[in-house]
DNA sequence: GATAAATATTAGCGTATTCTAATATTCTTA
DNA sequence: TAAGAATATTAGAATACGCTAATATTTATC
């Protein structure tokens, strides 16, 4: 039960970067390569590279290399759920000011 | 834009840790005093005031007092919703074995 | 096989986070 | 107003995180 919360946090810790919840939204309708998610993040390439490293040894991400390139997919759909309703509970936030 | 991602990863990192989700997850149905908090997470007094506070300054609880007692709620319903979300996601990768 | 492009890895620095221990504050009751 | 219970705050240590720079790896093409 204890670990369950820690496994929960270990996920949940994808979501606490701007950089890698940008990635995230790049990726909500396609995939992308590396090479374009660095472009559109104007990120170093290297920090990329770790970001997404560390989605798809938590399981956000899958990738599959096409010659040179690998591109990045979300995982699971549900993801782009959850990241909306943290939208939503935002947008409310602003109405009311805090 | 970009502070929006910068936004979104501050209210995220309130997931990021395991006591502050146990936090969560316990007021998900009914307020409940510090005290009370500290029994059921066998975690110090001060460091469950301290995460209390980060959630309150975040907008994710609310408090009232009554007494010397002070009751911590969740502010929006939609906190529990997110949190579930990514309780199905760890399930699932339970399953595959991730 | 050498070269070039795309991606991954490593090392290291600066900063942020989480916890504990000690102390302060707030509120109730006598 | 003094004492005690509940909560909040502060300081400090250990650890984790995010970024950059440099280097390594993988793959295609010549």
């Amino acid at each position: 039960m204890d670990e369950m919360y820690q496994r929960h946090a270990e996920l949940c810790k994808v979501f606490a970067s701007p950089t890698r919840l940008e990635i995230v939204d790049l990726l909500r309708s396609k995939e992308l390569s590396v090479t374009a998610l660095v472009e559109k993040t104007k990120m170093g390439q290297a920090n990329i590279s770790q970001h997404l490293a560390i989605m798809k040894y938590k399981g956000i991400v899958t990738s599959r290399r096409s010659g040179t390139n690998v591109y990045y997919a979300l995982a699971d759909s549900r993801i782009v759920a959850a990241f909306d309703i943290i939208c939503e509970v935002l947008a409310k936030k602003r109405m009311i000011g805090a």
